[in-house]
DNA sequence: AGGGGTACCTGCGGGC
DNA sequence: TGCCCGCAGGTACCCC
């Protein structure tokens, strides 16, 4: 569920929380186990205590626990993961997988309803897969018009699916895919490699506002949806949505209704009459 | 290479 | 009320 501007916000929230304390001890419940895999939750335990968190850093969707003998954890929030502390005690949600105590009494504790998300321990930095396998985080400050353009023609696909694999730009998820087309005014079944460089500058510019805009309002929480940040709040960007879950109301632009479509089995949004590019 | 489908899980809302 | 279906903000893996 977590996009980037959700999972910003859970790494600014816990931060101040969790940095440079030390750790005392570490619980995995026993439908946590996949979660840390392929370490045992006794390997886990093992590795933790004593230890501290020196760096909480974020890329694309991903959060990087750093610890100070160049250790990592690489954390993955996937659909329905979220990060809470407590104090004294863990959380009683029934959700709760697993947590870690420190020595002041906080507890970070990793809720996950569906149970996708991931939380490995790494030997050093380069050692997880998927982080290995990130292109330039989505807010990176070095993109450009012209690297953004660039880095879209290496990709024979539609832009829908560009701006999903994470490999080509990290952080983006449906909702903030689906807003960012629809701003830059692009049909997400165009292929990447035909958007010219002002095309490209333009979404560029509309994706990183979008996100920029999401993340100062906390994230989005869909009706009905569990989102909530680590403060137990619900994020506010859901107000500026403009085509994501929207099939069947006008347009905000035009006379025409909101279309759903399937594209790689997920829903996309879009207008007919206005994404045409 | 790119597309599609399935799998991993749990919960919720809608339709009957 | 109960049941069955489809759906969910993500990603990996399989097959064609």
């Amino acid at each position: 569920m977590p996009e980037l501007p959700e999972v910003e916000t859970f790494a600014r929230q816990i931060r101040p929380l969790v940095l440079n304390k030390p750790i005392t001890t570490v619980t995995v419940t026993p439908k946590g186990e996949r979660m840390i895999a392929p370490l045992s939750p006794a390997e886990l335990t093992a590795a933790l205590p004593g230890n501290s968190f020196s760096a909480l850093k974020r890329h694309g969707k991903f959060l990087i626990f750093e610890l100070a003998d160049n250790k990592q954890i690489v954390a993955h929030l996937r659909m329905s993961g979220r990060l809470v502390i407590t104090s004294k005690k863990p959380s009683r949600d029934k959700h709760n997988r697993l947590w870690i105590a420190f020595e002041d009494g906080s507890i970070l504790n990793f809720l996950d309803t569906r149970r996708f998300g991931t939380f490995q321990l790494i030997g050093k930095p380069g050692d997880h897969k998927g982080l290995n396998q990130l292109g330039p985080d989505a807010l990176d400050p070095a993109w450009t018009p012209r690297t953004f353009h660039k880095a879209l023609q290496k990709f024979n696909k539609a832009i829908y699916k560009v701006l999903l694999d994470q490999s080509a730009i990290a952080g983006i998820g449906n909702i903030y895919a689906n807003e960012a087309l629809f701003r830059s005014k692009i049909h997400p079944l165009s292929p990447a490699k035909a958007l010219s460089e002002k095309q490209a500058g333009n979404l560029l510019h509309n994706i990183i506002d979008i996100l920029s805009t999401a993340l100062e309002f906390k994230g989005t929480t869909l009706i009905d949806s569990s989102y909530r940040d680590s403060e137990g709040s619900a994020g506010e960007f859901r107000t500026l949505l403009q085509v994501y879950g929207k099939a069947g109301n006008n347009c905000v632009n035009c006379a025409e209704q909101i279309r759903r479509i399937r594209i790689g089995g997920r829903s996309v949004f879009y207008c007919q009459n206005c994404q045409k590019a």
